[in-house]
DNA sequence: CTTGACCTTCCAGTCAGTGGAAACCTTAGG
DNA sequence: CCTAAGGTTTCCACTGACTGGAAGGTCAAG
């Protein structure tokens, strides 16, 4: 398979698994011409990426989980406990953001919205 | 009023402020020397970037909102249209975000975290 | 043989700063 | 007067996770 198909297989773009190769998160064979060439596994492991991609671990995150996922005698726990600090963390970023929302709720909701120049959201 | 002084009173760092100048969101007048002066109505300038960061809003955004800011003949309704663009944005972060929490506590609830290697993190 | 659709690499840009280097200015102390 | 400390200046490089584009190589169909 060559690299767009399997770009595509797994619901990413040909530039990301180039990227993702150059940064050292996966590997390809290569094809006497040059080519990229992409084998089931390679797929599998790409999906597993795009998943955790999704859930919001960054590519560090991700490399670790794929070593944990490479070595059969990791344990659970290890894993359980990086999910647990990256839980956390979006826990907190939920938390700021509602606090934004809702400052910018309240501003939008005492603006006038008018043709007046007065706006309580530029004079906070 | 020099730099590091100034951007202490406005809650941000000399860095931020000379990046602020460098992207044009601001421009400060110069001493004889080259020192940048800042007086309080910088400071204040400088307040308003910071909160309107603080509430997410992005350095173009910032850029917009100055603007509308001078412009004594702007209508309230256009700052309040933006606002709106900005809560949408957020709101929808919000929910991804709290989609992607559910994912993981789920997942970190059914694993044992222990030390077998199975771990429906890794597999899911 | 040519056309078009792939593939390759490399460079630049994104956003909002941060870190560091080299050089200049100012002030206080000896 | 000299020096040391602590400001300030500019400029360049780096961050994360890609994306866009250019220049050139490869391959199959017509």
């Amino acid at each position: 398979m060559k690299i767009s198909q399997a770009a595509n297989a797994a619901g990413l773009s040909a530039k990301t698994l180039r990227y993702y190769e150059s940064v050292g998160l996966v590997s390809f064979t290569r094809d006497s011409n040059g080519y990229r060439v992409l084998g089931d596994g390679d797929i599998q492991t790409l999906e597993f990426i795009a998943h955790a991609r999704a859930l919001g671990f960054s590519i560090t995150e991700c490399r670790e989980l794929l070593s944990l996922y490479a070595d059969d005698s990791r344990a659970s726990a290890d894993v359980k406990a990086m999910a647990q600090v990256h839980l956390t963390a979006i826990d907190k970023k939920i938390h700021e953001l509602a606090h934004m929302r809702d400052t910018i709720a309240e501003l939008v909701n005492s603006c006038a919205g008018d043709q007046r120049p007065d706006c309580p959201i530029l004079d906070g």
